[in-house]
DNA sequence: CTTGAGCATAAACATATGTGAGTGCGGCTG
DNA sequence: CAGCCGCACTCACATATGTTTATGCTCAAG
């Protein structure tokens, strides 16, 4: 089971050096490996799950349901997110999770975690760190959602998925891999899937993207962080002189 | 300086019981007291504080300012709310908090708060799960904001003010004081002034909520509710059997 | 090889919400 | 007491985005 944790282990470190003991916890606090085929559900509302699912392989999105069938994605997670750490303490989901690829995921048991916590204030902190990293990523789609147009909520979007992307190694050249449908995308920004063909045909006559099948290329990456006002440090991906 | 931390405490206490030992941990972690005047910042975006600000009276939001001037409100605090104890971790920040009238502000130190988590970790859980809390309700912003009319999103956002504040003894018959502008809503809900108005006036129309000055009452509960999909299992406020 | 499902795309039309400008009220402030 | 400022409120008009429906492509299944 050693080195499972290793996307996990690479991302904490990005905020706080580990020791040698934290990085051993953490490996040794996966139970077992789940495997989610694309379009299940890894978890759902008003589950009470006893373990918090680690991400090691594919994207799932965070998603609640609105009265007439409405969608809303609350996040959009990669290979090496926590994605339900927060049902920890949480304890009852208030929103599904589904896979949208193949998910490879490691489990990792609320007993386990709260065991760290007791023994590990230092690794404690970098976890509790990066649910408030997905906190500020909320905020900051609250902000795109509420006071940018479609055009540049969809260009900060793709800026940030780009960056997130290329922290965990997953870039080549200027291309991503993303596996999202464009009814996914509307239902990340808020947005009809008619109006999400729209503000793709803009960004890719404007000369900003390519996006064929799964590959999207960022031709001009100046100019579509200009378009999204994106600014990234929200994502807290540069090791600042943090020690927690 | 005793007791300042009511409000807190009797919060965390919603979540798990909390020692006398812990209780008097947070109470001596209160630094000092500050005033803050309506309409000033508490904390600017950008700002790296060395304490985190606990709201002891008065009403703050969160917000994020946009390229041509825009703003966006992320959050809503009354008293009670620890409005930034993620900057204890984040150290930045990445956006700015505004009272909305003048504020009775505690100050916890950072340092004392690293001290408490090497010491207490349950009540170390119980403040996570506080900014856990937080990412709660940004989602259910964030579904609000991009899934629900704009009618069905003020409506929400008015049962779960209504909600929270009756969490802390602020709620008089059916009538709360929400001291904030309909512009200061606008940039809440994303939404022109305008349409806050129009909003607001087809609520009283239907009979859902009486506004004036700053007096809400709310006429029609069950219905106000439906009109906002509004279910408040995402703001905790029912003590389940959780002990973290 | 055919079929069909899922997806991207398109056009015509509908509407929720934004914009700009203006009125009037109430409460500070000089 | 006058004057002004902030705020709620209105109207006419503009537009971004949603809705409905349809087409064609690609790819997997039979």
């Amino acid at each position: 089971m050693a080195l499972m944790t290793n996307s996990l282990i690479l991302k904490l470190e990005k905020y706080g050096r580990l020791s040698d003991d934290e990085k051993r916890a953490l490996d040794n606090a996966i139970a077992r490996i789940r495997i989610v085929d694309a379009d299940e559900d890894i978890i759902r509302e008003g589950d009470r799950p006893t373990d918090s699912s680690l991400l090691l392989e594919g994207f799932a999105a965070r998603y609640k349901i609105v009265s007439n069938g409405r969608r809303q994605i609350s996040a959009i997670h990669v290979a090496g997110d926590f994605i339900d750490l927060h049902s920890f303490l949480l304890k009852t989901m208030d929103h599904g999770v589904l896979a949208l690829t193949n998910c490879r995921i490691a489990l990792v048991p609320h007993a386990t975690l709260e065991r760290i916590t007791d023994e590990y204030p230092h690794l404690t902190r970098l976890l509790w760190l990066n649910t408030l990293i997905d906190g500020a990523v909320h905020r900051e789609w609250l902000t795109a959602m509420g006071r940018l147009s479609a055009t540049a909520h969809m260009a900060h979007l793709i800026c940030e998925l780009y960056l997130r992307l290329k922290a965990i190694g997953r870039v080549e050249g200027d291309t991503i891999q993303l596996p999202i449908t464009q009814a996914e995308l509307g239902d990340t920004l808020g947005l009809s899937t008619v109006h999400v063909n729209r503000v793709l045909q803009e960004l890719r006559k404007e000369g900003l993207i390519r996006f064929q099948g799964d590959a999207l290329t960022i031709l001009d990456w100046e100019r579509l962080k200009k378009v999204g006002e994106f600014t990234s440090t929200y994502l807290s991906l540069q090791n600042e002189d943090r020690q927690p």
